[in-house]
DNA sequence: TGAACTAGTGTG
DNA sequence: ACACTAGTTCAC
């Protein structure tokens, strides 16, 4: 009877391959093997092993590879991932396989000094220093030794050949040094306590634990997702771990059951919740609550993880980490390459590497044991990833803690909309931590209405405002005005004919950018030089900017307040990255009076000096017809808004609106969060919405209509929550939606990789180029379908 | 993914 | 007739 493997190949395809295995080649799952694929040879992982009679025309594995086999709960991450999004099984593969890339070879052998106990020829003041920190007999690295002797490297070089020190092939320098638990430990207010404590409460115990009652519950979570025996080829949906985002009302059957089975599994009455929502407001501490966890978890030898966005893993975070375990974290990141990116997953694979701190891909780490997923800032949209594989690394983090057995914690300020129904609905548990540290208190906001207030015209800023302003400057102290809008002017129009300049691919208004001296498109990029004179009715310098944009409040409040100092803040930084960094450095230091900035200044970035924050159009993005828009923006503001405020005293923030009694507005001002989540809940239930229901839209050629309808139906019944779904012919192509007012996200996947931009443009100048195999999904209010 | 294919178009 | 491009299919 011929033996086979069913070889899962890292390609965009869409099931394993059968492969004979040859005699004396002894295969389980998981191994990574060398298998022939059309002309090629290409690595692969066994993905199950079997006997079929039938198995004679298939052509053989070349060989087994020599690495550590993927772990069962990756191969269950895997089947998971491509079922939930409808992924090529291959693609998901991918994400947890870079393999040894041609990086493998070239360890450089670092090399380290001691003293050979012999003295030196020739001794000199600079040589007996060197000497005597050497008298250790201990391996001190060449640098390190010159820098600690207070010498130049050349001193220790002539030392070695002189043959007093001798040198020595260092071990590679490890990925991460392992963090201390208990290194220092911070102070925490009564509140932190508390919600630290619930934390640790969560914590599974370590496997050792054996026969404890949690400990069987981590197997029987394990069990679900098809480890321990059962077959990996196919979790059923309705059997796998239940999605995070599974809400829906008709699902809510099984995950009670599941809940409930759970629970039993788990004994000692205590619930087994599928993540821990840890709802802090800004700055309440609550990175010192989940360091407290991670301590534990550390403590009971088990690995943690930290997820964040990518633009978030700032040294700054680091820092902190370090200044609580003693030393940083191992960090992973897309710009993580080669040699690093190996040795750290070889360490994390190993469970040597006790922490890692990364963006979304460090979810596909192979680790050994893993005891704790922290996702950091889980309401942010960067945790979606939005080529190739489509996922959403939160949730993705949910469903690899189920199978791994391991604690999920969701931190945030402003949970997303998604994890407060999961919360609610009993499926997360909730632990809050409602105050900021050390009793700063959260910032007196108060509505400007612009109908009574208005600004002079041409004018963006609000009487009350300036007022505000200039007070806070009189007392010497730092303000900040946010505005969502990068640029000048966000439209550009001729007086004489009232031409408006828009986008010849988006159909969206161009924005001038009066420095770069261009109009250009925020949809798409495309950029023109400003024109003179209308190009439609050659009137000469009568072109007018309508609106405002970041630069054009820097005009404004440099006329205002001529003598202060002024820094915008956007992401078109001119100057980069680099220059942006030190400004911001600049703005924490107090060094800058009064800073303009777009949503960039939301995030992360501290400014201990702020006591002002005006908002200077908090309606902008409530008419978007994103169906997320009302969370999006009332969670921006109430990060930017929080910014206000100083240890000693709480800040004031003003906001511009022509709307004060819009949902998001009243609920800012009220600061009542509570009742403008239940209401959107509602309305979003009511509307079939996310997170209780989506749609998608299949684009495919003409004669592929009815594939598509077929694949549709598929996908409608696969999404979860449940989706609808249109089928669009490519003369009907997004067309419609593209010129529509609906922003919306797109994900065209075709066998080959394309340009998304350029694929749009094209299509929208000479109709659609690719037929065939195009799928597009969208975000996007059902209402502008139907 | 990359090699091999096809259909359509341009070029001499 | 043939090169070249853009898009599609196939690989166990």
């Amino acid at each position: 009877m011929p033996r086979t493997a069913e070889i899962l190949i890292p390609l965009a395809l869409e099931s394993a391959y059968s492969y004979a295995v040859p005699e004396g080649l002894e295969l389980a799952a998981g191994d990574v093997v060398q298998v022939p694929l059309g002309p090629r040879e290409i690595v692969g992982v066994v993905w199950e092993v079997g006997e079929s009679a039938s198995g004679s025309n298939l052509r053989p594995v070349t060989g087994r590879v020599e690495v550590p086999p993927l772990a069962p709960g990756l191969r269950g991450l895997v089947d998971w991932l491509a079922r939930y999004t409808l992924a090529p099984k291959g693609s998901a593969l991918a994400m947890t396989l870079r393999l040894p890339d041609e990086a493998a070879g070239t360890e450089t052998i670092r090399v380290g000094v001691r003293a050979a106990g012999r003295p030196p020829a020739r001794a000199t003041a600079a040589r007996t220093k060197v000497l005597a920190v050497a008298a250790d007999g201990a391996v001190h690295g060449k640098s390190a030794l010159a820098k600690a002797a207070g010498v130049s490297l050349s001193v220790v070089d002539g030392l070695i050949d002189d043959g007093a020190l001798e040198t020595v092939a260092l071990q590679p320098e490890p990925v991460a040094l392992p963090p201390d638990p208990d290194h220092a430990r911070v102070p925490l207010s009564e509140a932190q306590a508390e919600a630290a404590a619930k934390l640790i409460a969560f914590l599974n115990p370590p496997p050792s634990a054996g026969e404890g009652a949690c400990g069987a519950g981590g197997r029987g979570d394990r069990n679900i997702s098809g480890e321990g025996g059962a077959p990996l080829s196919r979790p059923s949906l309705r059997r796998g771990p239940p999605s995070p985002t599974q809400v829906g009302p008709a699902r809510l059957g099984h995950q009670d059951a599941d809940l409930g089975q759970a629970r039993d599994r788990v004994g000692g009455g205590s619930s087994a919740p599928a993540a821990i929502l840890l709802e802090g407001v800004t700055g309440s501490g609550k990175t010192e609550v989940y360091f407290e966890a991670i301590a534990e978890c550390i403590r009971r030898g088990r690995q943690a993880l930290i997820l964040m966005p990518e633009i978030a893993l700032t040294a700054q975070f680091l820092d902190r980490f370090a200044d609580r375990f003693g030393v940083r974290p191992a960090t992973w990141h897309s710009g993580i390459g080669g040699k690093r990116r190996e040795r750290l997953r070889a360490g994390v694979a190993a469970g040597e590497v006790a922490v890692v701190v990364g963006a979304r891909s460090a979810l596909f780490l192979p680790f050994a044991e893993l005891g704790l997923i922290v996702v950091d800032e889980e309401h942010e949209a960067a945790y979606k990833q939005e080529d190739g594989v489509h996922y959403h690394a939160r949730d993705m983090a949910v469903v690899r803690g189920r199978i791994e057995g391991c604690t999920i914690v969701l931190a945030s300020a402003t949970p997303s909309i998604e994890t407060r129904v999961n919360a609610m609905r009993g499926r997360y548990a909730h632990i809050g931590l409602p105050e900021r540290f050390g009793g700063r208190r959260l910032p007196d906001i108060a509505a400007i209405d612009m109908r009574l207030d208005k600004p002079e015209r041409g004018r963006f800023l609000a009487p009350p405002l300036v007022a505000a302003v200039r007070s806070n400057l009189a007392a010497g102290e730092q303000a900040l005005l946010f505005l969502n809008r990068r640029g000048y002017a966000p439209l550009t129009l001729c007086r004489a004919c009232g031409h408006r300049y828009r986008c010849r691919n988006c159909s969206t208004w161009l924005v001038e950018h009066r420095f770069r001296r261009a109009l250009v498109c925020h949809q798409c990029g495309y950029a023109e030089r400003r024109p003179e004179s209308c190009s439609e009715c050659g009137t000469f310098d009568n072109l007018t900017a309508c609106g405002p944009g970041v630069e054009r409040i820097a005009e404004e409040v440099a006329e205002l307040f001529p003598d202060k100092r002024v820094i915008v803040l956007s992401s078109d930084f001119p100057g980069g990255a680099e220059r942006l960094r030190s400004e911001l450095q600049t703005v924490a230091e107090g060094g800058c009076d009064i800073v303009i900035g777009t949503q960039l200044v939301a995030k992360g970035h501290n400014f201990p000096h702020l006591t002002l924050v005006g908002v200077l159009d908090a309606d902008v993005g409530l008419t978007s017809g994103d169906p997320r828009a009302a969370e999006r923006t009332f969670q921006l503001l109430q990060q930017v808004t929080g910014r206000a405020g100083r240890g000693d005293r709480p800040g004031r923030a003003f906001v511009q609106t022509y709307q004060p009694e819009h949902p998001v507005i009243a609920a800012l001002l009220s600061g009542d969060a509570e009742r403008f989540y239940a209401e959107e809940i509602a309305a979003r239930e009511e509307a079939g919405l996310p997170p209780f229901g989506r749609l998608a839209a299949l684009i495919v050629s003409a004669n592929e209509r009815e594939a598509a309808e077929k694949h549709g139906q598929a996908l409608a019944r696969a999404a979860d929550p449940p989706a609808g779904v249109m089928v669009l012919g490519p003369a009907e192509a997004p067309l419609a939606l593209i010129r529509g007012r609906y922003r919306f996200r797109l994900l065209v996947k075709t066998e080959r990789s394309i340009n998304l931009q350029s694929y749009l443009r094209d299509w929208l100048a000479q109709g659609p180029k690719i037929r065939g195999n195009v799928r597009v999904s969208v975000d996007v209010d059902p209402q502008s379908f139907l």
